[in-house]
DNA sequence: CCGGCCAAGTTGGCTGTGCAACTTCCCTGA
DNA sequence: TCAGGGAAGTTGCACAGCCAACTTGGCCGG
């Protein structure tokens, strides 16, 4: 059930990815200890046949996964052992949800066609005018409600989810085969109190708390195919981030107004 | 008061910092337009007169921070343009509050030296019957209390805190000063409910919902310096995170056992 | 026994080169 | 008018080499 389109090591072709899985797998798996030395770049060089820069790039990538640290004039060390392989989840909740052996599920409780707001067409970059799709849907976990989902699609996006099936599990699945992709988003993550539908599909009281998500996501051309508002139970989910001083994508902002 | 000791971009010396710092520079300033693109890597290093390699450096900064695409066959194009400059300001709240023209302040409310249990020795990776300082404090903006945090140090480490005075607003500014450095970081962020002591210092009814932060933060060396875990107000802060098929350090994951 | 100096080892940074893969756009031909 | 092919432009990937900055550990001298 791994999907080779979505993991950026295992994916076809490239050396530095190659070298990166293996060494990610070693690291994961306890070869190098708790805290252990990982050996120089010239000798991994060596050892997979490829040049120095090659060696880097794949470093560098655990590095930005918090697997190692990287610093002038010592050998790098072991930072974490137990993580979870693939990083790039946050862009599915169905492929995300698979990873961890569970079952995802949707139910569509709600689409409907109306023009764009205007922080719509600020999010999505549209024309006075232009129209969206927004949808509602309940998503669970192995049948348990999790997440209520408020999507709003730019219509050459919602035209073809709107001819989706009701109880299809994955919309950035058949997407892609239409050629929409979904790989840059930016997330905000606070706390918000369920409102009536919120309590009402998810089983909680009105005003009691949920983690809250709110993700604008971007095709590769850096074109907005989605703006969405994830509501998470409290104690289902959480969000694990690594950020070093050595370039990271976190922040911590004040809140604007919604 | 910005401090050049924690911006990645214009510390001292390197060129690909001084060439990404430029360019985000512009970026930002909306130089390029809303979701222009940018000149070619080749006219950027001519611009710069540096190699191609070294703007690749600088982009690649850039990419992470979500401001540009990258994809083969084509030039880069604009994500976003109203950003925050310095994205590591996540390892310290007094940085981060100035950084945005706050007033950081602290008060420390208790501070006790005991025997690590089990979670802490797993976390600080310490040995069986170490000890660790921990301390409880109220954090404030402007005077009004935002966050309780409640942090675990090894000894090596709570030495010093507890000399510190109890008023002091930064505790990892008078720690860099004694050679112990905050660089790199995990952190899982989740809901929670307000316990006694939270409702009291905050001033929120017991129960009511807290943004949580659970940090882990270690040293250049990979040495685990501080276990924290922070309890915003809602409505105070969000956090905000960029991530990319192309590379990222975020992951959503189940809840485990605390 | 301790402190400081020095050499070896290691990563960071920068340059230059070459080719492959991919996108875009124009032009041609039907 | 539209589809297709092809050329030009651009980024991704890999290699090789060089030096600087930094860490570590051992040796030497006090």
């Amino acid at each position: 059930m791994t999907d080779v389109a979505l993991d950026p090591d295992r994916s076809v072709g490239t050396l530095y990815r190659k070298v990166a899985a293996d060494l990610r797998e070693a690291i994961t798996s306890g070869s190098y200890g708790e805290a252990g030395r990982l050996p120089a770049e010239g000798a991994l060089a060596e050892r997979y046949g490829v040049s120095r820069g090659t060696v880097r790039q794949a470093l560098a990538v655990l590095r930005a996964d918090g697997l190692v640290t990287s610093r002038r004039g010592t050998r790098r060390v072991v930072l974490g052992n137990a993580r979870v392989q693939s990083f790039s989840e946050l862009l599915s909740f169905t492929h995300w949800a698979r990873s961890m052996g569970e079952e995802p599920g949707g139910r569509l409780e709600s689409l409907l066609r109306r023009p764009a707001d205007a922080a719509e067409r600020e999010q999505l970059r549209l024309e006075p005018g232009a129209e969206v799709y927004v949808t509602l849907r309940l998503r669970t976990l192995s049948g348990t409600p999790v997440m209520v989902e408020r999507t709003v699609y730019p219509s050459w996006v919602g035209e073809l989810v709107a001819q989706l099936p009701a109880d299809v599990v994955s919309h950035t699945e058949p997407l892609r085969e239409h050629g929409i992709l979904f790989t840059d988003a930016d997330h905000t993550i606070d706390v918000v109190a369920a409102n009536a539908d919120d309590a009402r599909l998810l089983g909680c009281r009105r005003g009691s708390p949920l983690l809250r998500e709110r993700r604008r996501t971007t095709d590769p051309t850096g074109i907005p195919v989605e703006w969405s508002q994830d509501r998470y139970l409290p104690g289902t989910v959480a969000f694990s981030i690594h950020n070093s001083l050595a370039s990271s994508a976190l922040s911590r902002h004040a809140r604007e107004g919604d």
